[in-house]
DNA sequence: AAGTCAGCCTTGACTCATTACAAGAATAGA
DNA sequence: TCTATTCTTGTAATGAGTCAAGGCTGACTT
């Protein structure tokens, strides 16, 4: 259990300056842990604080990950998302139909967690793997209406 | 070497049309073999033709993209970039600093060419990896001023 | 070679997510 | 208390991409 004041806290260590809305946007995504956009993040943080500018969200987002607290993500056909979990190098699957993510565990445990082969010289620090492919519920209705984003990549060349 | 015919005959492999803005695109691509955003190639094609409509290139990319002739990443802080390298299932380094990609092998071989542990119930297809890290130029000037995309914080206009 | 027409292209307006200002009000931390 | 930082409202701009109406044309027919 995180206590306001354990975020507080966190806040400081971060070097930030504890606000208002800072305080609830990181409560926000620790409360749902999952993946959600600017303005989700924007209408959840309105249930904390009766009003919230917009530019206070996304500033107090960009503070956030700067400082690590909060990780951005941006899948492919996809405004970019946050969640409050960071300790882990953890990847995501991404499903194609309805854009449904979750986390996977990383195999390995820390980053770069993969060790591509000649990288042209490249310094690698990270890799990040984003699975794609159907959610559960997609599996089953193997062929159904909803397509959130984009592209049907139907390619029936067999 | 590819002949302009060796394009139309996969353009109709496709099952595409063949029009002289596909045909431009699909070779700017060939040409370079590299990753372009949309406006490069917008700007490209027009070397070919003399005249090109953003529009026609967008649904040329899509197209292409559809029918696997073409293959679109999106990095996260970048705009989306088209790649004519489809056969394979390679993956890309993205350098923190100047945003400059390369290819990267895949290690495996094959599409998903990563098996995730548990994945709570998604049908993986494929394992899209994006390293990040430094290019060899960034490497060396190991602080240097020039970060192509993201937020500068630097808010002390004093 | 000419006819036909769905599919493509052009144009231009428009969305969406995000960032940029600016100026005044609030407030965290010393 | 004091002051620099951060927040607010509001407007505007941006970049990247999409939509829609109508004209052009590739490819199949005759």
């Amino acid at each position: 259990m995180r206590t306001e004041s354990d975020l507080r806290l966190e806040l400081k260590a971060a070097g930030l300056r504890v606000t208002a809305q800072r305080l609830s946007v990181l409560a926000v995504l620790r409360e749902r842990s999952c993946h959600l956009r600017a303005d989700q993040v924007i209408e959840a943080t309105h249930a904390h604080l009766k009003t919230v500018s917009t530019q206070a969200v996304y500033s107090a987002l960009a503070a956030l990950c700067e400082t690590g607290l909060v990780r951005r993500i941006e899948p492919a056909n996809s405004a970019a998302l946050y969640e409050a979990r960071v300790a882990d190098n953890h990847h995501h699957v991404v499903c194609r139909r309805c854009g449904e993510i979750a986390d996977v565990n990383c195999l390995v445990g820390s980053a770069p967690c993969l060790d591509p082969s000649p990288t042209s010289g490249f310094v690698i620090e990270e890799a990040e793997i984003t699975f794609w492919g159907l959610c559960p519920t997609c599996a089953q209705v193997t062929k159904s209406p909803k397509m959130k984003s984009t592209r049907t990549k139907e390619a029936d060349h067999a």
